[in-house]
This record gives structure tokens, C-alpha cells and sequence, in this order.
DNA sequence: CATGAATGAGCTTTCATTCAT
DNA sequence: TATGAATGAAAGCTCATTCAT
């Protein structure tokens, strides 16, 4: 056997491990998912795991950190870009939002395999109640929220900047529902979508879209005041 | 000891059961909460939860249940009211969110104790992967869900009804967020809210409420189209 | 089955899991022993012993402490004895010696069963590299220690402390291959004693005791002196 | 790489781990070191261990070889040399302790580094459970114990051999201890040494030879008999 | 000679649950 | 009603060792 076919099979040991680790913890959750559940789908030695990986939390945080790398490098570039076209004015809020939410929807579905199934993690991973999760997450993501809250504020200078993080963390909730696909929505409704999942539905896209922006143009809320009556004070000129 | 004096000492070890079951499972989840866990927080014997509850399962049904029925009673109580107070005229959506997301955090808030504790429980388990939990839920929401779902329908009646159920499913998420409080916004912004928790903010609801509503009114995407140009289609009028 | 049968049984769980432990940790040492080894041994379930001690930590301790506390208090209450009887003057150094080595053999001989185990026990724990063995250790004989080593002071006004304290741990390593029995012994030769074990010899106390009250009177050495010279010093007199 | 280049780093190699696997087994014990930690502390490929030495029983023998042939020749030369200068009489006793157990020490200190780790580990390695163990030290000290024992005989011919032999043993005890250092002396006294360890110090060997000719020197003990009637029987005149 | 990968066996501990009292 | 004891199963992880390169 030559060295580039060992390779091969040391890399596809490491990555079987990841993608049935992807697969269950999507299915079963963190606290769920055993490393022999996962080694078992893996078709690999149970201390092959540790091994590779060292520990279950570590595990959990190259599975996150593999997909999320791409993603967030990607988010990255796009801002980046479109900053510099914009030549130092301030971003459309869609085209924030768009670089932000619509990436993460494209590029996920641009693997071939898993991206689908990593977008449903990811959508549970969000609440999960493990704190090295909220840990890893928080300093994983550390960067990208920051530089994208910045161009928010920018973009937004008359809007108070805590509705701007508010409405933000909505519009997280929002999208973490929608990649996670039908499982909830059977809760929502026994009228069920075609495909059997919410993520490879080509117009989940356009859809969260419109949603996201209409709640962030929606007008401010008067604090302490009714519903219909902040309703009709103006947010997004 | 009277029967009456047993009985109340049974209803204290039960609800003290509850109450720590209640804690516990928000803070680190259904499956990383032990019964041991549950039992030495509540300061109660092991094999009681087992004896009052049966099983664990049975016993984070027994939590959801025990708020969930209040707040979809009460739901249902005031949709009944604002559908007879109209007359047979279709409800403003305003009126279906607020009945519906509203008097999730207003009762939550009314509890004595616990209410936020179940809040930010129940953000949690929207999403959690455990099977029986999603489908304990669904039955349990069965009777509103539809309820609620024929209102928005005739609410609305030119929305196409996937429409409406998809944005319902993203209202889901934005308020699941919402109530999972500053954990989850941290991992947005190291800005922080001034209070505790999100779900004693009494600032939440107004925020949350305009964000659903203008989701909910947002224009209607053009499937296949940018989102520029969905935005400029009129969702509702 | 009556209540008092059941006390029985129960007590007899936790004593057969502690025989077991005392046997399996001297004949392996306490790393060369698993749980499983000793639960076997024992004919109980191997969730019983961490139910009735916690880890494995704690189950030595446990092992240790039960024959520990009555040699050291039974050691506490001779030297009381003895002191009492001596009316302010200082006791035999002889007197002191048979307290505290001379006790420990007896005890662990009136004991019906287990009595020579835990003496070989105990002969291989005292160098028993594991961390929290030492720290056991050290805190369950404190107060002993620190009873006997006054005593040797008065006993001995005109030696150095050091050297008695020296002598003393000298004292501890011969006891300590005495009651470790035979299987040391074989490492000195191929003859061997009649007996299978040391510890059972009747003969043991007296030889040790010889031994120990020599090497307590022998000469001082003179630091920096050759042994010759060391050995004409008077020690005591 | 020329061969004698590649002959020094194999040996590199393989003293790094036996320096390290003596530095771990003196400090966690022979079942408390695994072979990780052993090629970890020594900087080296897990593999390796195994590569030069077979199995960690092997290595264990190697590590205590290496120390332990020289510290037995030395005891040979030396006892061949007192012997040819006494001629054919018997040696004083005090001779032939001084060359076994004088030499111990002795040839320790001399060692650059590591002989006094080596001294501690031996201290523990005497009383270890393991089985291998004690048949290799029982094989590696077969020739030694032979000649001295048979010097010890001739030495005092009027003493039972029985007796010699227990003595020894507990000479063997008190020295393990003597050489086991600090670690063991904190166990008998809050009052501590200056020097840091015990083998370090200079003042240690004429300590112990002092104690081992007391203990030697005693009184034979009268079988069934009290202690105090013992110490008045003469035994080296 | 040296090494990264891999493995079967075993480790301690915790799990939810049952049961006699 | 309440509880201490007990248990089979399974958890995460480490073990010494082997092997192809």
C-alpha cells in the first residue's frame, strides 16, 4: 500500500468520524449521542475517537469548527467586499443581512454531503444547554458578530443600538427554526411541506428573507406602550 | 397525621419535585439532567420522583404540562373572546400574534415563581432532540395550533397558507430565542442588557411583538427571485 | 422477611465489600485492583460499592479506616494506661515500643478473620505511591503520632529529636516487612518459615520487638564519623 | 547519518525513557504509570517504549537493572575483598552490613543524576504487589543474598539461622524506608528534615547503620516470652 | 530506527429503575 | 407515602500493544 492510499485511509478514518458524529449529534443531541453511538455509524474503533479527537467535547468542537470555518471565513469576505464597494458609505441593511443569513443557507448547501444535516445541528446546537457549547460558540463566532454588529450600527444610525442587538437576536431564532427544519414545523402543523426537509428546500432562502427584513424594518416599539400603537411608529425610514 | 395533612405533604413533595425538575432541566437540559440531580435539588428521595412520576419522561411531561395547560387554556379562552367580540369579521393579525406570543410571556410573568425558570425551559425544549419531547409537544399544542392556524388563515385570507405557515414557524423561533434570554444574546454581543434575564425585561414583549408583526407583514418573497425585488412585492396591504 | 434479618443483610453487603477490597488491595495493590475485581470477589453488583462508598477512592479509606480505628484508639488508651500508672515520670522506652508496634500486632490478631490481611495491607500501603493514600494516612495517624513522639521526647531527654525521630521511621520500615510476611521474606531467601505467613507467626512479636528496642538503644552515631566509631558511642545509657 | 551517529541516538533514545520511566514509576508506582506517561515525560514516540524494551515488564526490569547490577557487583567486590583480607576468618558483622547496605547508598549518591530517585523507587518497588516483580528481584538478588547470608552464618555462628534471617528482613525494612525518604517521615512527624530529601543527606548513612547494628546486636528475644525478660537474653556478646 | 494509526479489553463511575419494607 | 438498597446497562475514557510504513 503506498503512502498517498495510507493517507487516504487515516484522513477518511478522521473524517467518518466527523460525519457521523455530525449526523448523530443532529439526530440525538449532544448530551445524547454515546461515542459508540457515533463510532458504531462510523464503522471505526471506539477509541478511535479519542484518539483523533482526544474527547467528546472536542469532538463536537471540530465538527463545529469544520463547517463553521468555511462559513464564517466566507461571511468574512463578502462584508468585506461589499464594503469596499460601497466606498466608505453605509451598507443596506438587506445586504447585511443577506451576507450574513444567506451564506450561511448557500455555502451549507454547497457541500455535497452534510451541509444539510450540519445546518440542523447547527439550528440545535444554538440552544443547547452544554456550556462548553455556548463557550466554543461564543469565542468561535467572536470575530464574525462583531465586525457584522459594527456595519448594523452603521447602517442603522438612528436606531437605538440595543433594538439593533435585539432584533438581531430574533432574527437568529428565526433562522435557527428555519434550518432545523421540518421536525418543528410538524409542531406548528400537521400540513406538512413536500420535501421531507425544510433545509434542501430551494425556497427556504427567499422565504426567511423577506421575514427577517420585514422585522427589522418594522417599526421601533413604543417602550411601555401597546402593540398597535408602537406598530405604527416608524423604525426603517 | 390526618389525611388532609399527608395529602398536603404529597402535594409539597410532588410540586418541590417539579420545581427542581423544572430548574434543572432548563439549565442543563433533559438529557444532561440526572434523576439524582432532579431529587437532590428538590431534597427528596430518589425513588420519589420515580414513585410520584413514574418515569423520567413522564416527569418532563408532568413540567411542561403543568404551565402549558394554563397558557394554552388561556389562549384559547382569548381567542374565543376576540372572535366572538368581532362578530364573524376576520381577526387583525396583530390580535392572533398578540393572543397567541403574548399571553405566552404574560402568564409566564404572572407565575409567582418559576415562570421565567419555565420560559427559558421551554426555549429550550422547542428544539430539543429528544423524540418523545417533540411529540408530547405536538399533541400537547394540537387543539391551539389549529385553532390559531385557521384564524391566520382567514386573517389572511390572499397569503398563500404555506406562506403563513412557514412565517408562523419563524415567529416560533424568534420568540424561543427571545425567551432563552441574555445566554443566547451573549453569544451575539458582548454588550449586555442592563437586567438578569431577558424574560423579566418588561421591555421584551413590545420589542418581540413588533419584530413578529413585521416579519409577519413583510412582502411576500417571489420565489426565485432576488430579495431586492421581493421586497418591493406587497405582502400585506 | 423480618426488619433485623434485612439490617443483617445490608450490613452484610458493605462488610463482604469490605473484605473483599482488603484482600484484592493487598494482593494487588491498590492500582493493580479494579472495582470489578473486588465486587466479584465480594459476589456483589459493581454499582454496590460505589453506591456504598462513593469511588474507589473512598472504599480504601473505608478499608483502612475500620481496622485503623481501633488499633489507634486502643494505642491512644495503653499509653493513657501507662502513663497513668507512671504517676509524671517518663516512661521505658521498651514500654512505649510494645504501645505502639506491640498493639498493632495484637489487635490485628484478635481479629477473627482479615486481622493478618490488613497487617500485609498495611505493610504495602505505607509506600504506597498514590497521592491520597499518604494524605489518608497522615491525617488518621496524627494525633497518634503526635501522642507517641511527646512520649519518646520525655523518655528520652538527652537524645536529639531528629535522631529519634529518624529512629522512629526506621522502626515503621522494619514493622512495616515484618507484617508484609513472607513473600518479602522469600525475596531474602530460599528458606523459608514453616507457616505460610509471617503475620501468623506467634513468634513474630517478640523477635520484632527484640529487633526494634536494639536498633532504639543503639549507639549515636557520630555524624561524619566511620560506624566503628559511631557504633562506641553510648546512646542510652 | 553515519552508523556510530545513529548508534548514539538510538542509546539517547532508549536512556531517555528509562530515565523518565524510573523518575515516573518512583512517583506514581508501577500500575500507576502507563506507558504514555512514561514516553511523554521522556519526549519520545509512545511506540518506542515498546520498540526497545518489548513490554513495559521489561522495562520496569530494565530501568531496576541497570542500577541494581552495579550496586550488586559492588556488593560482590567488596565482600570478596573484606573476605581475602580476613583470611579465612569470619567478619565482623558490622563489616558485612556496611557492604550491603553501606553500598547501597554509597554507589546511589555517586551516580550523576537520578540515584536518588533510584534509591526512592526501590524503597517502594521492594513491597510492590505486582507478581513479576517480585520474582525478578528475587532472581536479580538470588547470587548477593546467597554469599551474604552465608557470611551473615558464619559471622555469628551461635545465633539460629532463623533468627539471622528475620533480622535481615527487617533490616531490608527499615533501610526501604530510610531510602523512601521525606515523603514517609512527614507521615510520623509534623517536625520535618532541612535537607529536602532524605537520601541527599549525608548524615543518613551513619543514621541507619547505627540502627541496623543496634537492631542486629540484640538481646534474642526468648520465644513466649514478655519483652522486658528478652531484652536481658544476650545475643552478640 | 522511529512513528502515527489503530484496536480489543478494561477502567471508574453514573444512569434510570425496581423492590421490600 | 416514602425510602435505603440494589442492579443491569451503559457512559466516557485509558490501557498496553501491534502494525505498516
Amino acid at each position: 500500500m503506498t503512502k498517498a492510499q495510507n493517507a487516504q485511509i487515516i484522513k477518511d478514518t478522521r473524517e467518518r468520524i466527523l460525519d457521523a458524529a455530525e449526523l448523530m449529534f443532529m439526530q440525538h443531541g449532544y448530551d445524547g449521542t454515546s461515542m459508540r453511538t457515533v463510532t458504531g455509524e462510523a464503522g471505526v474503533n471506539l477509541a478511535a475517537a479519542n484518539y483523533h479527537f482526544g474527547s467528546k467535547e472536542a469532538l463536537m468542537q471540530a465538527v463545529l469548527r469544520r463547517r463553521l470555518d468555511v462559513i464564517n471565513r466566507e461571511r468574512l469576505r463578502l462584508l468585506d467586499e461589499a464594503e469596499a464597494k460601497a466606498g466608505g458609505k453605509a451598507l443596506k441593511p438587506s445586504v447585511i443581512i443577506d451576507c450574513f443569513f444567506g451564506t450561511l443557507l448557500r455555502v451549507a448547501a454547497d457541500q455535497k454531503a452534510g451541509g444539510e444535516t450540519f445546518l440542523r445541528l447547527l439550528g440545535r446546537t444554538s440552544t443547547d444547554p452544554s456550556n462548553f457549547i455556548r463557550t466554543f460558540m461564543s469565542s468561535e463566532y467572536a470575530d464574525v458578530l462583531e465586525r457584522y454588529k459594527q456595519a448594523m450600527f452603521l447602517s442603522l444610525p438612528d436606531v437605538p443600538k440595543a433594538e439593533i442587538v435585539w432584533r438581531f437576536h430574533f432574527m437568529l431564532g428565526a433562522t435557527s427554526y428555519a434550518i432545523a427544519g421540518t421536525d418543528a414545523l410538524q409542531l406548528v402543523t400537521d400540513w406538512q411541506v413536500d420535501e421531507a426537509s425544510a433545509a434542501q428546500d430551494e425556497n427556504l432562502l427567499p422565504r426567511l428573507m423577506s421575514f427577517l427584513l420585514g422585522g427589522l424594518r418594522a417599526p421601533l416599539p413604543k417602550i411601555e406602550t401597546s402593540i398597535e400603537q408602537a406598530a405604527s411608529a416608524p423604525f426603517v425610514k
